[in-house]
RNA sequence: GCCUGGAUGGCGGAAUUGGUAGACGCAAGGGACUUAAAAUCCCUCGGUCGCAAGGCCAUGCCGGUUCGAUUCCGGCUCCAGGCACCA
């Protein structure tokens, strides 16, 4: 008997797939003939951190799981793999270790294929997408010029952490508690000039699309909307004690207006100094604006509501002419609705809260909804739609990202690069040490250009792109990977769009998601595409922990792919991470659970090679006469494909593997009956094409070991038969009063009437029924019979 | 704080639409084979009471709906993801 050794023949098969290029898609013909049905299956492409990690593996192993049986399937599947590599991390990497960023990216990225084939993921490799290269982010540029020119790109004052020592601009995570991660200085807020995209304007649009989208997840669906957060409510004018000025707020609950017994502003309102210059709060407001200055927006909206300071002034209540106090505190927001607020402490907790804290009067007015509209009628309110959705800022003040193709002129102003100079390179060879602004401002030949429109002298933007924009678009890339005159031929992302399944991280559920629906959208009415919604089902995965943590370097509980790998195999890798748990939940790493696994492996390995060994004798000694067939046998079987087949649709892989294992413990259990060595061939089959996508490399060993010579992943996914599914008989539960007593079994025909009578005269049950009154008899076909008595 | 999820044996999980709670696997204990070990194979395995038959309890906590609730509803607790410059 062979040995199963997967590091001898997983590389095997490995450098054979690689070599027949064997799960390139060619280009589809155009026009596409009408009976070819495509399937494209997307996983989100990583970061070239230099290593995979196991929420790689995770993530990787689900789309191969789903690519290979939608091969079977008989679909023409699509399944690419890119880089998202522009980014933080390179940036860093060049500071930390005095390399250049495109030089460390590609060391990163040859490291990561290599693991990623070491994985057997069935990849068209020709298609691969790498965003920091010049032939991408030139499209990155010029999609960015279509929204320029669509007026969806436009320059605003916005803040950035900014790190007085260091002089340079701190991501947010680069100021974690307010302090900067290098030197711990106290993080500032730096207004800058910086580019936006106006993702406000498609609000309503993907706020409806959201119905559209009946294959995604209800709670990310969930998410999106909130996020978009559409609140219909009304602006209403207070007027002040102060003569002739007012006060504008937003609520979406007028019919509270009786019950308003103060007023909030943000601390930044503009409206704060008019009112307090040169009284004796201004003081007193300044020490507060002070305070919250240095909160980040997450500390802000964190806020409980206690903090604030009064400002002297009052208001009228429109509704009942009371005067109110005027108060600022962090808990209202500048940047949504108008900065101001009308505080209800009777229906709303936070307004209660800070009332409590700061002694406010509370009022049970009742509500009225007639108010709004009456208020509206006198010209002091307006209806008016919210959203919380707030623009985009892509501008980063970094080196390591797609420069945005803009140049100022003193003459001309602002001048779009036109499209025949893109792409605007990254200059190279530049010194990073994480001080003093942006790297790229460095290269004067880099700022100093002409002016595209007069030809005089200008500099370029130097900001680069947020690395969302580059990952927004990849998907329609690799549908056309090698164009050189475009960024995609409309045709061929007509033909594969949209994604049919999407698979990757639920911390994307937001950001990445949102943005993708937005450029899809912008890109349909530009006429490049012709979907808006470019992903029609969406898997989101959970993530991969060990004792309980998420797997870090700083926890010390990162578990290396490669070791895996190394010791059991990346079909062993494969098979336990997708056997340890549903896949959009977390999956805790177990060591002893992969070599259970392996334990699995190497019993369908047994099973079939002994079988390959021992079936032509056995046969032998059974005359031709005596085969017969196995009911239980074929019933098991088909019972399998039916299970497998229905739990991968459903992307319940941990559950399809359990029946796998259930028909091999099975096989053992029959293993040297006559029906068994009669049918072996048939039913090991059946069952490597089953296991074969999750674990391509030694089904395929077995698959030629017994006797067959193309490959088993061009077979045709197995069709099981209703009938042979069909049990005999069929186990019906007895409870009396909900409480199981007894099961039976009957005949799978056995009529209500007959079940319900053995019901009745069970013995078991009829201890418990004895001397009481029978209410009444619940009976669910082919499951219980409930007995309820009094 | 806000938004979205989650919680089932010693552990990972199963129960697809309200109908046998614990499939499958891991760990543990016992046994077989072996000079021995590894590997492999067989048995036991939620708690509790009982010699047994069997009973009772049990799906984070409290309550509700129902003949029947892991599943539906209300109220909590704890954990995780996101919160716009990590990707």
């Amino acid at each position: 008997m062979t040995e199963y050794l997967p590091s001898q023949l997983e590389p095997k098969w490995q450098a054979e797939w690689d070599k027949n290029n064997a799960y390139h898609i060619p280009d589809p013909q155009i026009p596409q003939s009408p009976d070819s049905h495509k399937y494209y299956a997307l996983v989100m492409f990583p970061y070239p951190s230099g290593n995979l990690h196991m929420g790689h593996v995770r993530n990787y192993a689900i789309g191969d799981v789903v690519a290979r049986f939608k091969r079977m399937q008989g679909f023409d599947v699509l399944h690419p793999i890119g880089w998202d590599s522009f980014g933080m991390p390179a940036e860093n990497a060049a500071i930390a270790r005095n390399v250049q960023p495109d030089e460390w990216t590609s060391q990163c990225i040859a490291r990561m294929t290599e693991q990623l084939k070491r994985l057997g993921i069935s990849y068209d490799w020709d298609r691969e997408v790498t965003t920091c290269k010049e032939d991408y982010y030139k499209w990155t540029q010029w999609l960015f010029l279509k929204f320029f020119n669509k007026g969806l790109a436009y320059r605003k004052q916005a803040t950035v952490n900014w790190c007085p020592t260091c002089q340079t601009v701190l991501a947010n995570e680069q100021a974690k508690e307010d302090k900067c991660w290098r030197c711990g200085t106290q993080v500032d807020e730096k207004p800058l000039e910086q580019w936006f995209l106006k993702i406000t304007q498609y609000a309503d649009r993907l706020l409806q699309d959201i119905d559209k989208l009946s294959g995604w997840p209800e709670s990310v669906k969930t998410m999106q909307r909130n996020w978009i957060g559409k609140s219909e409510g009304l602006e209403i004018k207070f007027k002040l004690k102060t003569p002739n000025t007012e006060l504008i707020i937003y609520t979406t609950r007028p019919d509270t207006v009786f019950g308003v017994t103060y007023m909030v502003m943000a601390p930044e309102h503009p409206m704060v100094d008019e009112l307090t210059r040169g009284t004796e709060f201004e003081t007193g407001v300044k020490a507060f604006r002070e305070k919250v200055k240095h909160e980040t927006q997450n500390e802000r909206a964190e806020s409980t509501g206690k903090e604030g300071a009064f400002i002297g002034a009052y208001a009228i209540n429109p509704a009942n002419n009371e005067e109110i106090p005027i108060w600022i505190s962090d808990y209202v927001l500048m940047n949504y609705g108008t900065g101001a607020v009308m505080a209800v402490p009777m229906h709303d907790e936070r307004d209660a809260e800070f009332a409590k804290v700061h002694n406010l009067p509370v009022s049970d007015a009742p509500l009225s909804n007639e108010i709004g509209a009456e208020l509206v009628k006198r010209g002091i309110a307006k209806w008016k739609t919210n959203f919380k959705l707030r623009d985009w800022l892509i501008s980063r003040q970094r080196y390591w990202g797609a420069p945005i193709p803009i140049v100022y002129c003193d003459k001309c102003g602002t001048v779009p690069v036109p499209e025949k100079d893109l792409p605007v390179r990254l200059p190279k060879n530049i010194k990073f040490t994480g001080t003093g602004g942006s790297p790229i401002k460095q290269a004067l030949d880099f700022v100093n250009t002409t002016c595209p429109k007069c030809g005089g002298p200008a500099k370029r933007e130097t900001d680069t792109m947020d690395t969302f924009i580059c990952s927004s678009w990849y998907f329609y890339r690799y549908c056309d990977a090698k164009n050189a005159s475009a960024p995609f031929a409309k045709d061929k992302v007509d033909h594969w769009m949209p994604v049919d399944q999407y698979i990757g991280g639920i911390e994307h559920a937001i950001l990445h998601l949102l943005y993708s629906r937005f450029f899809a959208k912008v890109l349909k009415d530009e006429g490049l595409i012709s979907t808006d919604e470019p992903f029609t089902n969406l898997l989101t995965q959970g993530m991969v922990v060990k004792d309980g943590a998420k797997m870090s370097k700083s926890k010390g509980n990162v578990v290396d792919p490669d070791l895996i790998i190394e010791k059991y195999g990346a079909d062993t890798a494969r098979l336990f991470i997708l056997f340890a748990a549903p896949p959009e939940k977390e999956l805790e790493w177990s060591d002893k659970g992969v070599e259970g696994s392996y334990r699995f492996l190497n019993r369908v390995w047994r099973l079939a090679t002994e079988n390959i060994q021992e079936t032509s004798d056995k046969i032998q000694e059974n005359t031709k006469s005596q085969i017969q067939r196995s009911k239980p046998l074929e019933r098991k079987l088909h019972q399998t494909i039916k299970a497998v087949t229905e739990d991968i649709e459903r992307f319940s892989f941990n559950t399809a593997i359990a029946r796998m294992m259930e028909l091999t413990n099975y096989l053992y259990e029959i293993k040297d009956d006559v029906s068994f060595i009669h049918h072996s061939d048939f039913v090991l089959r059946h069952l490597l094409i089953l296991l074969s996508p999750f674990a391509p490399h030694m089904t395929e060993e077995l698959w030629q070991m017994l006797g067959n010579k193309d490959s088993i992943h061009k077979q045709p996914w197995p069709k099981f038969d209703p009938e042979l599914v069909k049990e005999d008989e069929i186990t019906i539960v007895i409870q009396v009063n909900g409480k199981l007593r007894d099961s039976i079994l009957v005949s799978a025909n056995a009529s209500e009437e007959e079940i319900k009578q053995k019901a009745l005269a069970n013995e078991k049950a009829k201890a418990f029924i004895d001397g009481k009154e029978i209410v009444k008899t619940i009976l669910v076909p082919k499951k219980l019979v409930n007995i309820v008595v009094k």
